[in-house]
RNA sequence: CGGGGCGUGGCGCAGCGGCUUAGCGCGCAUGGUUUGGGACCAUGAGGUCGUGGGUUCAAAUCCCACCGCCCCGACCA
């Protein structure tokens, strides 16, 4: 047989293998002998293997829909026989599942080290007193998991891992000359999310691709940081997702830069806002926009009467005036700190994430009973007018508006003809608001877009927020000692395989990548118990893994329509199909997963066929 | 934590104004006929009706409590 097209190290292995199958395996093992296969090995090393019998594997799709799956991935992937739940947030990866994610994994680790990242494994476990070195044991709240163990110490089950890193680093890193390291783990994480959904795109157990940077200096940190922003674009550009890169909110990992990248999707549960004419693109929570300003001619305060109509819709509707003439008037307190009034105009929303950068963290819309208490009025009613003990802080867009309707701290009364320089005492005008439909980039006043993603992965720069409660130092050129900088920089590997559904599965079942396909081949063998219908199979399948494919062989003794039904639900790229037809005409069908596209091969050259195909479908990513 | 929905063989569901052996479809097992897009016949196995308590001569069915799961929101990142 002729292999010229296989590169050479694929080049052949002798025929006489012992045939697993005999043995009740359903995976076949024969290759390792050949000293010269060692792709093959690779894969297998990688946990990889190169074929399995759908007969005798646990491959459980489901006819139906499975009652709990909503979004479109959790359905693929349950009823694929992907993953399987065992409590709420909590999955088994299946075989099938499993694969996708060993793929997924290779890439990441193969970009990782690319960088010069070093992978190792932490614990999933952690006693207490690492986290109260860093303050998280009580800001982690009701997200982590807690336990004690016989002897009554707690531990947590890490939600993260900067507190272990800092925790290393400061027991081997001495010196300047140690600088700069990046370690990364692939981990199960364990946050007990107050509502897991869709699967497993939040989950409360899930794998962590985490990795950590430790730099002498910020010149450091942002060459680390850089080298994983390239990393994280060739990793989802080789899983073929569509994503962007955005602006981020550091939130409980501190407040350095931070850059989230989104696949845009429909479920998505964050927001982006993306200008349509230049490269700006922002997480909702810290995206800023140009809004246009909006006044009323300028008229003396004046109560009016708005009996039962409290929100800014009711307002408006029953006043006739439009919610960009409206003050919205926010209370918000923060325990220990002195509260605040934020005033954002009717027609945006409050941004807790912007709130938090001018104020501090810590601070929440105030609940009713202290809004009457402080105001004398009932949510729907405040306002900043008459307001001296409490400091206001009013959104930029309200600047020198007049004219304006507000509340009028009086049960069922606004009061109209508010000029915010003449009646309200503001102490601090800032950006505050949430970026809406309509308002224009501030880079270059292009038309700003909003639309629904999923976080796949996200880098931040912590700087020394963690070396310094923990104590992570080293001495520098001249013997001193300094903080490592410090970043942290996470990839959610289910999510990628989530996401992969998501964006590219059809009504009828998944379409895998190739290079997260759990396997390349899907061969359905079409009434396998005639003798050469299975000769030919075997023989086949023989052929394929030779030349360095992986072949998933449905032989089960049921008819067509189920395999053919099953194939395009678990979604291989490639299906080959040997029948009693094929076996006539000596032609074999290669049908195409992701555009149905049938062509059929002599059955000399099916081996070869598949290999092409398969490399056109890897060029195609690769071309991206 | 607030709102809504659901819990009945492996899966999807019906039954739920109290009444004999709790049904249906799919799956599973055995035998036979079939076999290129979810075949057919026959026979058969399989259920603490989420858990606990109560009402009643009698509870899957009515009442109470709890648990679990899903969705929306809040929260988180």
């Amino acid at each position: 047989m002729y292999f010229g097209f296989v590169p050479f190290r694929l080049c052949r292995i002798e025929d006489s293998r012992p045939r697993s199958t005999e043995a009740g395996w359903n995976c076949d093992l024969g290759f390792s002998r050949s000293w010269f296969l060692w792709p093959l090995t690779f894969a297998r090393i990688c946990g990889i293997l190169n074929v399995m019998r759908f007969d005798k594997s646990l491959i459980a799709t489901l006819r139906e829909d499975p009652k709990e799956a909503e979004s479109k991935s959790h359905r693929i992937l349950l009823r694929g026989g992907f993953i399987k739940q065992l409590a709420s947030g909590i999955h088994t990866y299946l075989p099938l599942g499993w694969r996708v994610l060993l793929k997924v994994s290779n890439i990441i680790r193969e970009e990782m080290d690319r960088i010069g990242a070093q992978e190792m494994l932490m614990p999933a476990i952690s006693p207490k007193e690492l986290w109260e070195e860093s303050g998280r044991w009580k800001e982690y709240g009701a997200d982590m998991f807690r336990l004690k163990d016989r002897k009554n110490r707690e531990y947590c089950l890490c939600p993260t891992h900067e507190e272990i890193v800092a925790d290393i680093a400061r027991s081997k890193i001495r010196s300047y000359r140690d600088l700069p390291q990046i370690w990364y783990q692939m981990q199960t994480k364990f946050r007990d999310e107050p509502r897991p959904r869709s699967g497993v795109l939040r989950s409360r157990q899930f794998i962590m691709k985490d990795s950590y940077s430790l730099d002498c200096d910020e010149t450091g940190l942002n060459r680390s940081f850089e080298l994983h922003q390239q990393a994280y674009e060739k990793i989802f550009k080789r899983c073929d997702l569509a994503f962007v890169a955005v602006d981020a909110s550091g939130g409980l990992m501190g407040a350095g830069e931070s850059k989230e990248f989104m696949a845009v999707v429909d479920g998505g549960e964050d927001l982006i806002v993306l200008c349509d004419q230049c490269d700006y693109r922002s997480n909702i929570q810290v995206a800023q926009g140009e809004g246009q300003r909006a006044s009323l001619a300028d008229t003396p305060l004046e109560p009016v009467a708005t009996p039962d109509k409290r929100t800014v819709g009711e307002v408006t509707a029953f006043l006739n005036v439009a919610p960009q003439n409206l003050v919205k008037s926010m209370f918000f307190t923060a325990a220990g700190k002195e509260p605040a009034l934020i005033l954002v105009r009717g027609d945006y929303e409050a941004n807790e994430e912007k709130i938090a950068r001018l104020l501090g963290h810590g601070y929440a819309p105030a609940g009713a009973e202290a809004i009457t208490k402080t105001f004398g009025a009932q949510p729907g009613y405040i306002g900043p007018v008459g307001i001296d003990a409490i400091g206001i802080y009013a959104d930029e867009l309200l600047r020198d508006a007049q004219g304006m309707i507000t509340g009028a701290n009086r049960d069922g009364y606004h009061i109209t003809g508010l000029a915010l320089t003449r009646d309200v005492r503001v102490r601090a005008y800032a950006d505050l608001r949430t970026v809406k439909l309509g308002d224009r980039c501030t880079k270059c006043g292009g038309a700003l877009k909003i639309e629904n993603a999923l976080e796949l992965g996200h880098i931040f720069k912590l700087g020394t927020k963690y070396s310094l409660s923990l104590g992570a130092c080293y001495l520098d050129e001249k013997g001193v000692s300094k903080p490592i900088i410090m970043g942290s920089y996470g990839i959610g590997l289910e999510r990628i395989m989530a996401c992969a559904c998501e964006q590219k599965a059809d009504d009828r079942g998944a379409v895998w990548p190739v290079s997260i396909a759990p396997f390349d081949i899907h061969l359905a063998v079409l009434n396998p118990h005639e003798e050469t219908v299975a000769e030919m199979s075997s023989e086949t399948a023989r052929l394929l893994t030779e030349a360095g494919l992986s072949v998933i062989i449905d032989d089960r003794d049921i008819s067509a329509g189920i395999k053919f039904n099953d194939a395009d639900l678990i979604g291989i790229p490639i299906r080959l199909t040997i029948g009693p037809k094929g076996v006539k005409t000596n032609r074999f069908d290669i049908n195409l997963r992701e555009t149905g596209d049938i062509f059929t091969a002599e059955r000399s050259e099916v081996a070869v066929r598949c290999v092409e195909t398969k490399n056109l479908l890897q060029r195609r990513i690769d071309g991206n």
